[in-house]
DNA sequence: CTCAAGGAGGAAAACCTTTTCCTATGGTTT
DNA sequence: AAACCATAGGAAAAGGTTTTCCTCCTTGAG
């Protein structure tokens, strides 16, 4: 049904042959020729089958990319940077939901692979071992991105940003404007998660400056809303001597942080100051707008897209590890201490 | 490099027809067969290239999915319920994204048919005639999501949320709360948007009711918080005798519009309530919690695939338009006016 | 004037499947 | 016992491109 090479060629009296050199300047075709060929593919509005170009071409021009949640504003800022980047280099993503498994992201590679997607950006959660192993043996190159893998070193080329320095700095922030009693809202305790390299930045700010923090100033939980809301109150109610500021491990659990706080008087940043992490557009709706560190997903996503690129059209080799630099940003939720 | 179905074969020593039997259970093999065919399969993981069965097949399990912004919640949460159902039933998805140009829609539309999807989901602004006729003209079946066209009903399958009831129950149920005063934070005026028909379901409430509103009562501008800000803005300044309640066009501009009457001292829902539309995530991380109301887009996006893929397997031939139940939710930004 | 070389175009192979069309075998029916 | 039929399996076509390999013609050099 659909029009195919043959019937333009059919059309303009020429061999099929020249109708793909005219359309791929593959190699010279007489003016004449040219010009009406090209006019009779533009009457017909001609496409050529791109199945058929990528069974014998070995390129489909598509990238893979796999997330654990299309929902997660986070992933959301990271694909529009990936689609960014692939839109205009010609690529077209197909994105696939992991739901943060492995079982599920080990299946997604495998569907990725067989419909020939000519790389694939990979977030995972956790990416151990037999997730790296099964990556390299795939026959499309893979770039990690917004979480390095667990695997000795620059083994798979990864984009990402340095959440230990980050969190570091957001602690190091609250140290140098006088806090001394510092708390932490983490995620998941995870084995390889950010989560995990998060708690880490904490405890090294925390031990450089020579402070030792009782166990239950840590709290550990999701990244969610509704996480920080309890790990507040907990935090509220195991500790007599409450904190003077919290750092988050995410923005959504600074605001759930927040909002047990508020709930039950203790105000925000008179009495204690908390910073988020990520800079979710959200954290400017709030009053008092929130303190948090800045992760450029958006950003993130478009550099991890042009080094993919890279490695597809093989003008790149070695794996690498890029960091994309994080920002503290200060705003109403945060607030030195008076000594 | 990559494996095929040949190599099987050859293994196996049997003929390339019969492995492609074992495969696809098209036709009986004896059990011997069988069973070896499927030991050398297994062995070497093989899995057919699906650009070469699309090529044939004319399937390749790929469905389109065309967005205006990748990283707006809303967009999140309906890619997701179509995520959802498409893997469940074996399809992957591409997902586009158009900026909400008109231009680049036609663009991807194009794109779309080229790679041989199966069917596309189409979650545009402005669907006028134009859009409706160059869908019409594709290859693969398309069903519109989030919003309707504006062009005779029923040329395209539909799936959908009522705007015009929806935005009416709610000024309904300000009403019903004994307000009187109404006034309407809303998006863009763009033609055919549901902008426009949310606008219309404020007027018809009120029209019912047998109030007259100043046009001073009604602010358009984007479904951004920073508009939802500043319309806000003007109608506090414009407007000597306030309004006791507002309509917002979307959670957005609801939380920008109270932001700004907290920075004026004006309290929500003391002095004046304030209902949103969509019920982000978000909602109920506010204090008080906003009052909205609620688009399924999950649910919406499930079923927007599920009516897709019944086109796309030939079990449905009609179009025809599908609302999706929104409702009301009482939260804390809206109270009832006492008399 | 002859021969080599280069340029323009066509025929056909290749890419990897699915599916149609045959063939052979063994069993059933009359 | 002959004719027929069903069944299992193979050979080859088809799907729509790109690309290699030819061929033919023109041009330039010797």
């Amino acid at each position: 049904m659909a029009i195919t090479i043959a019937d333009i060629a059919r059309e303009a009296g020429v061999s099929i042959s020249t109708v793909s050199r005219v359309m791929n300047n593959t190699k010279p075709v007489s003016p004449e020729l040219r010009e009406r060929v090209y006019e009779i593919i533009e009457k017909n509005n001609f496409k050529p089958n791109a199945l058929a170009q990528g069974l014998i071409t070995k390129k489909t021009n598509i990238v893979g990319v796999v997330i654990p949640d299309i929902s997660n504003p986070v992933f959301g800022a990271l694909t529009k940077g990936i689609n960014s980047v692939c839109t205009k280099k010609g690529y077209t993503i197909m994105v696939c939901e992991s739901g943060g498994e492995q079982e599920q992201e080990m299946k997604l590679l495998d569907v990725l692979e067989d419909k020939q997607t000519d790389g694939v950006l990979f977030a995972g959660v956790d990416i151990n071992q037999v997730l790296v192993d099964a990556m390299l043996k795939k026959q499309y190159p893979v770039v990690l991105v917004t979480q390095e893998s667990a695997v000795e070193e620059n083994v798979i080329d990864t984009v990402t940003h340095d959440n230990v320095r980050a969190v570091y700095d957001a602690t190091k922030f609250l140290l140098d404007n006088g806090h001394e009693r510092i708390a932490y809202l983490g995620g998941p305790k995870h084995d390889f998660s950010s989560g995990k390299k998060r708690l880490k930045g904490y405890r090294m700010a925390l031990e450089e400056a020579g402070i030792t923090v009782p166990d239950s100033y840590i709290e550990q939980g999701e990244f969610s809303f509704q996480s920080g809301y309890e790990g507040m109150k907990r935090l509220y109610e195991e500790n007599s001597i409450l904190p003077t500021a919290v750092v988050a491990g995410s923005d959504l659990i600074a605001i759930g942080g927040i909002q047990f706080l508020n709930s039950v008087g203790v105000s925000v940043p008179d009495e204690i100051s908390i910073i988020g992490f990520d800079d979710l557009d959200f954290a400017t709706c709030l009053r008092p707008e929130l303190s948090t560190v800045r992760i450029p997903y958006f950003a993130e996503g478009e550099k991890a897209a042009k080094e993919l690129i890279k490695f597809m059209t093989g003008s790149k080799e070695k794996a690498a590890t890029h960091y994309v630099p994080h920002k503290i940003i200060r705003r109403g939720t945060t607030r030195a201490k008076s000594k």
